[in-house]
DNA sequence: ACCAATTTTTAGGTTCGACATATTTTTTCT
DNA sequence: AGAAAAAATATGTCGAACCTAAAAATTGGT
């Protein structure tokens, strides 16, 4: 059991933890993101106002916990793509596997979560940042598997692209969520876009930063 | 004269909103835009708090004015593009034209104006806004000039790859800008980079959404 | 099992942007 | 000049973010 090894204090940290961020979800999606006040969280959820603040800095992190996933993502699938691979394939397939779990990841989140993020200027912004973070993150990873020079604008022009291409289909999966479409309607559909999306790119990108056969 | 045609209201609101802005802009750049506050402005200016923001509804708006010339812009170059010219051509050209002119729509701001926006993640986070509305408003555009079906995820990808490449040059100029390089220096500097990204896309992008040789 | 040190939680307060409403001042048009 | 329209103002509310000091809980050592 994980408890005996964290301790007691870490154990009841992670149960506050998550005890307000279960609150604050059902509060967000029962009455909207911007009509639920922190202060509604933290009697909700019997603590202190500071308490909520201090696990949670900004009100968005309340909505879209578990970020480290999603902006390191595609910058962890193309360190782990296969010998032979290139960037693009890795994170197309990557994309397709998600596609195929329905994973919360690529956008599947459920017509009463989407509807939350879309309605929300603040979390609609808080996103737009998420995939600024992931372009950044993937742009490292090309620039030190490809040996770049410090100033080389292709990585970072490459990461824009790739993650781009990830934030359109994003973008469709959660447009087709609102429109009531079920996963399991939206998972090919959007399996073919990104088929079409990613090669698009092919040209540009099909071998960029291929893992050599032998590598590792 | 435009006073004459114009009445003395229209010309009294266009020197207050100027009057605000400037002594706004002057602060921000002085004292940093968060710890600039909009009583700060109101004070300057002479007017109330309320005036300030029945001018500009949000105060990231007091920094980052005319931005309906930065989201409309590549959309325009679009559709103002030559006969038998791509999207992408025209993009380019335009962007080589800015950076000739040392436009600030495509960064060139000066460097205490590039502190100021780099220094403050709310500006940080209108700019990221301001890419996005260009790219819906150049997806838009495609989409027509296209005729693309209204479910085509295409002209979507290609607004994304497309001012893609405009936002790596624009976060070029104002990097360099925060080096402390010249407008001189950076100008053929970053229009070699603009011919290197948009380069990249030329094999996926190179013909779309060409105009006729002879239309219009 | 207790004590001291550390960490977490709490209480209370401040600042500021955003927003609402009613009132006063200024401009326009007849 | 006077009525109508519009702009600017005064005032107040709300909520997020932040700060500080104090209280409560947990830990490790004895």
């Amino acid at each position: 059991m994980t408890t005996q090894t964290i301790g007691l204090r870490e154990s009841k940290k992670r149960e506050t933890r998550q005890a307000i961020s279960d609150h604050a979800t059902r509060l967000f999606i029962e009455h909207g993101f911007d009509r639920t006040t922190i202060a509604d969280i933290a009697a909700a959820s019997r603590v202190a106002k500071m308490t909520v603040t201090n696990y949670f800095p900004r009100k968005e992190d309340l909505a879209l916990d578990h970020h480290e996933e999603f902006t390191a993502g595609p910058a962890r699938a193309v360190t782990a793509r296969l010998p032979g691979e290139s960037a693009l394939t890795a994170l197309r397939r990557d994309f397709l596997d998600a596609a195929r779990r329905h994973d919360p990841v690529i956008g599947f989140s459920g017509l009463p979560f989407a509807r939350m993020i879309t309605g929300s200027p603040t979390l609609v912004a808080r996103l737009r940042e998420l995939h600024e973070l992931r372009e950044d993150a993937l742009a490292a990873v090309l620039a030190a598997e490809t040996g770049a020079a410090p100033d080389d604008v292709i990585p970072r022009a490459a990461a824009v692209q790739l993650v781009g291409a990830l934030r359109v289909l994003f973008r469709e999966v959660l447009n087709r969520t609102l429109d009531g479409e079920s996963p399991e309607e939206i998972a090919p559909a959007v399996a073919a876009r990104a088929v079409t999306v990613f090669g698009l790119l092919e040209p540009a990108l099909g071998d960029y930063a291929t893992r050599p056969a032998g590598q590792r």
